[in-house]
DNA sequence: GTCTATATTCTGATAGAC
DNA sequence: GTCTATCAGAATATAGAC
């Protein structure tokens, strides 16, 4: 197909995003100017604009793409047992987190920048991924496995702790990926098995 | 002491502190404008530089405050089995920080918008707070009482865990905080516990 | 101590040439 | 599709009157 001199909208489209994903996850979505996602990806100001109608849309096209990600990769095995069901969501909640450090950070820091509408459509994907792991611990508890008192409550705490891993997490550390899965799956596995 | 007409440092001092606490962590602090925190306060944009040299002092003030009287108020009791340390630690971070929700929100999400001296500072006192409950773990450890294979990871996974609950707990809500405390003991309690 | 007024810089977004 | 140029407004911070 012809090309028009000077189109790059094949690659600078994800250009665009990867700058921003970048830098909001760095600054913060409000310190953050179009002039320096613009200048990042090595473009002006105004043809940004050929990508999104606007900031905030950039800001939520990223989020609702990397909830839809998380969704679409959460492992959910129905036929086994409960203790291996949440086994593999905690690995999995840790090493899918570890692999997109700045989306992660977006999505739990920028929730206040997003406008109603925007905000309301996250929080129905999070519901989402929340309603797996509830399910799980439900499941657990109903069969005497597990000892939960409320999975709602459990839900949030595992989730929170899994996550928290993120905030200082290095590959070049002391550990290991799989190491701190294991120890964080150590961890759950006690608070929740009865 | 005689006092110029229209002086109020006394009280104009704190309450701008207040509004701009209450802006940051609603609205985060890039989006947040000084124009916006005066006029919270019920005075022009240029009084507020009376009480802080810029923005950027308001918002290290608000998070070293917060940090400080939080390592004022955790306690510490040598003297206790590790096991009862614990359980203190735990209810007291619960407590405080739902006393205090938009300290702790501006606490844990504007680290990145402060500038790398104030970060530093910020951070050596965040240290000492985990060394707190570190040390609780590593007692307990220690004495064979806690089954905590990393002293270190598990602090910052009880914090995150334990953090979190500022994030959905409401007074309206289903459960009261004292339930929510005990749930979260349990947790804590069955996680490390040998 | 607070006000008004202002200096200076930056902001998101648009228009039109190429 | 990208550029330059620009609009209209908002940002932090300061100066000087009261």
């Amino acid at each position: 197909m012809a090309r028009t001199i000077g189109s790059h909208s094949d690659i600078t489209g994800p250009r665009v995003r990867a700058a921003a994903l970048r830098l909001f996850a760095r600054h913060g979505y409000a310190a953050v100017s179009m002039r320096q996602i613009a200048g990042e990806v090595g473009v002006q100001a105004g043809a940004l604009y050929n990508y999104t109608p606007d900031k905030q849309s950039l800001l939520f096209a990223l989020m609702r793409d990397h909830m839809v990600e998380l969704l679409d990769a959460v492992p959910i095995i129905d036929t086994d047992a409960p203790i291996d069901q949440l086994q593999a969501f905690v690995r999995f909640h840790i090493g899918f987190h570890h692999a997109r450090p700045d989306a992660v950070f977006i999505a739990y820091m920028e929730l206040r920048n997003l406008e109603a509408r925007n905000f309301a459509e996250i929080e129905v994907l999070r519901g989402r991924y929340e309603a797996v792991l509830e399910r799980i611990l439900r499941d657990g508890a109903g069969s005497g496995m597990f000892d939960v008192v409320d999975p709602k409550i459990a839900t949030l705490a595992v989730i929170a702790m899994l996550t928290g891993v993120t905030t200082w997490f290095r590959d070049e550390g002391r550990l290991s990926l799989a190491n701190v899965q294991d120890q964080y799956w150590n961890m759950v596995r006690k608070a929740v098995v009865a």
